[in-house]
Order: C-alpha cells, then structure tokens, then sequence
DNA sequence: TTCTGTGACTTACATTTCGTAACTTAGTTT
DNA sequence: AAACTAAGTTACGAAATGTAAGTCACAGAA
C-alpha cells in the first residue's frame, strides 16, 4: 500500500483511520472514558476485533487504558489529546455525509 | 458493524471512507482525472481491488468513469462534485497527521 | 497474414483478516 | 463447592485481499 512520494505521516494517519473499526471507535469515544463491555454493546464489533483494535489504538497512543481494580476488574478506555485530535476529521466527514450522502429507501 | 442511534447517512459515509484504498484513491484523484494504469503505478493497489473499488466509487457517485475511444481503449477516472466535496476530510487527517503522528525512526 | 504490443480489466488460487462461539481467569456472592 | 462477572483468548470457518497469469479488441510490424 502506497507511493513514493506521499508525505509518510499521512500515509500513516490513513493507515490508522482506515483500518476497520478504528474510525467508529474513536467516535464512540469522543462521548468520553468508556468500559470495554459499554463499547462492545454500543458497536457490533466482536470481542476478538475489539481488544485487537484498542491494543493497536493504545500502541499509536491515540487511547487510554485504565484499570480500575474494583472485582470484577474494570477496564476503562478513554482518548487521548491526540485521538481528541481526530474531532475535525470526523466532523468532517459528518459534514460531507449530511450534505452529500443518501440512503436508498424503497 | 453499527449502533442502534447513530446517523445512518453517517454510517454509510464511514463504510465508503474507511474500505480500503478508497481514502487513498479519492486523494490520488485529487490530482485531477487519471487513467486506469497511472493510478495503478501511483498506488501499490493490484488491478483485482483497483478494479473493485472503482466500481464501488462509480456506483456511489464518487467517480466519473469516461471512456476515450481512441485504441486501444483508455479510461479515465475523475472526482464528481459529490467526490471533491470529500476535500475536508482528508485535509483535516492531513494536518491531524502533521500535528501528531510520527514515524519510528532507527 | 500471422505475430507482437497495448490498456483495461478478469480469473484462479493463495494468504490474510474477520466474525462466531466457546473457553479462561480471578475474585465474590450464594 | 457452584454460579457469576468483566475482560479478554482460542480455535476455526468465512470473507476480503493479494498475486500472477490470462482475456479481448484492435493496430502496426514483420
């Protein structure tokens, strides 16, 4: 995937936001600090895909992981400053999407 | 993949943007009509998916398919209006990406 | 007039990623 | 002990993706 003359931080940024699940994950987030089982019933994501995702989102710093040691243990995931920083993207696709995008009806 | 309350047209913006190689071929497109071979030796894509995904672009409106009927045939691909609009987004990931990710380096 | 080349795809098949469902672990209440 | 809970793992089948070779229509070369 990908050329040699694209700037590598934005192949990388698209990399991230484009792996599945990752965008809607970060949105789910944006309503603040989250427990795994509250992000897995909101999304329809299997348990397998999800801890994959939040260790990959973890690694690239872009969440927070929290163990609150209560029993049984809880996990809380929240985003960082720098996944707070994706806001504008997804604001942005909000807005192309209201503007421009129709769900067929029949 | 999907929640109870979440926009659908939302949604269906994220499953276009987020499958794979659309994101990079809507910013490759970016530069203006192309044919099928120059995106082919921009992107590291194989013709299988390149072929694919520009069906999928073409049947949401994203891309313009012409067919130049010199000879052998050529075919060019270009941005809709509907495409052009997506401009914001990948500006935003692009300062995003220029902000906040950084490459390993050795 | 068969032979070679071109652009834009297809096809067949191997590899990788994903989804599903069942299982694990540690501590807790019954 | 038996059952329960949250947050994962594991095994395995299904779907998406990559790879390499093949197709098709036509044109100019030999």
């Amino acid at each position: 995937m990908n050329q040699k003359n694209m700037c590598p931080r934005f192949e990388k940024a698209l990399m991230i936001l484009n792996h599945r699940w990752n965008t809607l994950l970060i949105y789910q987030l944006l309503d603040g600090p989250q427990r795994y089982s509250t992000i897995k019933n909101q999304l329809s994501i299997s348990s397998r895909v999800l801890t994959e995702r939040l260790k990959e989102l973890e690694s690239e710093e872009i969440v927070l992981r929290t163990v609150i040691p209560s029993t049984p243990v809880v996990i809380e995931y929240e985003l960082t400053e720098k996944g707070y920083a994706i806001t504008p993207v997804l604001k942005a696709i909000e807005e192309w999407s209201s503007k421009w995008v129709t769900i067929a009806e029949e």
